[in-house]
DNA sequence: GTCGGACATTGATCGAGATCAAAGCGCCCT
DNA sequence: AGGGCGCTTTGATCTCGATCAATGTCCGAC
């Protein structure tokens, strides 16, 4: 299920500048070095599971993951989706609080919990660094908070493909193009449905509302083109603010 | 709307175990017992707007507020419910992203902006204080959000009572005596419906429907018994998990 | 006292999204 | 080429919670 991977060094590393290690400098980032191990996992590996005891904590490298809960009956719903760059387990506390799983290959960069915990206190640039990504997540869940008590459901996968296009482009992983943006839906119809908060059947329908309302269009299944960015945002319940996508 | 309190020491304070301050030693206490001020706002008082910039952090000393946004079109969905030792503001970005409203009369402990940023710079307890708060706050977001997207009216009113039972067991705002749980409500039933995602009649037939179950028993409005803890955590989708009260 | 306004409950009806059911579409495997 | 399986779309119907509309209750002002 999962391998080892050779380890490339911080510098050459894609989320050098993204990650918890974003504000170290080179003696820091030389003490990560030493205790990092790189680990590739297949589609569907559980990366942490809800109450279980993490020994280990991660950065995504590439791939993505959902975080999520499911309740006895087999309610789902997902409450974070991982992408290059996000942090993985909780310093200060051993024992997950919700499932993460690969939705591709996923290689991540791993820590040791004790060691990695122990930077955490004695490197400020990490504590710092660790609070602020912290704080963005806070925030993003917040937001998503109010997507899932209050909006329709068109508005709720506007709200979703207007965001995952802004983080792509951040992570250079979407291309914006002369007033198109394409987006790679890193999710199959029931991950995006879980993670809206609505049935399959719903999140298809409103996928082909949103197509027959030229708002998106539908290269693959996977693959969507967003000819007008700024009236896709306009369907999200947005007051305009978060801005243009880059 | 708002007038300065004076200050108790931090020493006699009510939260001085449980807020930001909660680790910090003798000389670290001095130093903010030197920038804080106390403040006492009405109920309804603004304590932030979203998009507003703040020049103060605060804690919540007594009194609850709300977290919330509200869309264009009127709708509104809170995002968190701050109780005492609770903290206000968000450091590393000067604007609220969300508008935090007194509920009844509140008293928050205030400290400069600049001021404070400053010492979670340069104070590890504060800075890793602050850490653990905000992921503690992210993981109620997250588990908020299952609420929100995947429970039913019922589940959704169940859940929120028992978690607002076990937090105000914990700072010793509610009374657990033999078998039975007395909270006080601070939201109205508007404010309970922003929370949940619900409107006002939905929440108040749920809650009719729980006193015609027997679950809670309303002895005023905004008072409400729980005879029975587990069966009432039962109704919310719990698996069991999250345990006793106290 | 009683008037008025804010908050809460209850009832009747409607509708967005869930559920039940059936195709459609890729894609791998033999 | 054909069969089978997983994913997606589309259709028909049902239901939970929203909406529309009274009515009830509490309290403070006069």
């Amino acid at each position: 299920m999962a391998r080892m991977t050779p380890s490339i060094a911080c510098n050459d590393c894609p989320i050098r500048y993204r990650a918890v290690c974003a504000d170290c400098d080179a003696d820091e980032l030389a003490m990560l070095e030493r205790v990092k191990t790189y680990q590739t996992v297949q589609a569907g590996a559980h990366l942490a599971s809800a109450g279980e005891t993490l020994d280990h904590f991660a950065s995504i490298v590439s791939g993505c993951a959902t975080m999520s809960r499911t309740l006895e009956d087999g309610r789902r719903q997902t409450v974070g989706l991982l992408l290059p760059s996000d942090f993985i387990g909780r310093p200060g506390r051993a024992q997950s609080a919700f499932d993460v799983q690969a939705l591709g290959e996923v290689t991540i960069c791993r820590f040791e919990r004790r060691a990695f915990e122990r930077m955490v206190r004695d490197t400020p640039h990490i504590a710092t660094r660790l609070l602020t990504m912290s704080l963005d997540e806070l925030d993003a869940a917040r937001d998503w908070a109010v997507v899932l008590g209050r909006m329709t459901a068109r508005e709720k996968l506007a709200a979703f493909l207007v965001s995952l296009a802004r983080r792509q482009a951040q992570g250079m992983g979407g291309r914006v193009s002369g007033g198109g943006v394409t987006l790679n839906l890193p999710l199959t119809r029931e991950e995006l449905a879980d993670h809206l908060g609505l049935t399959i059947e719903t999140t298809s329908r409103q996928m082909t509302a949103l197509r027959k309302d030229g708002l998106i269009e539908l290269r693959q299944t996977r693959e969507i083109l967003i000819p007008d960015f700024e009236a896709l945002s306009a369907e999200a319940g947005e007051d305009g603010d978060g801005g243009p996508i880059v």
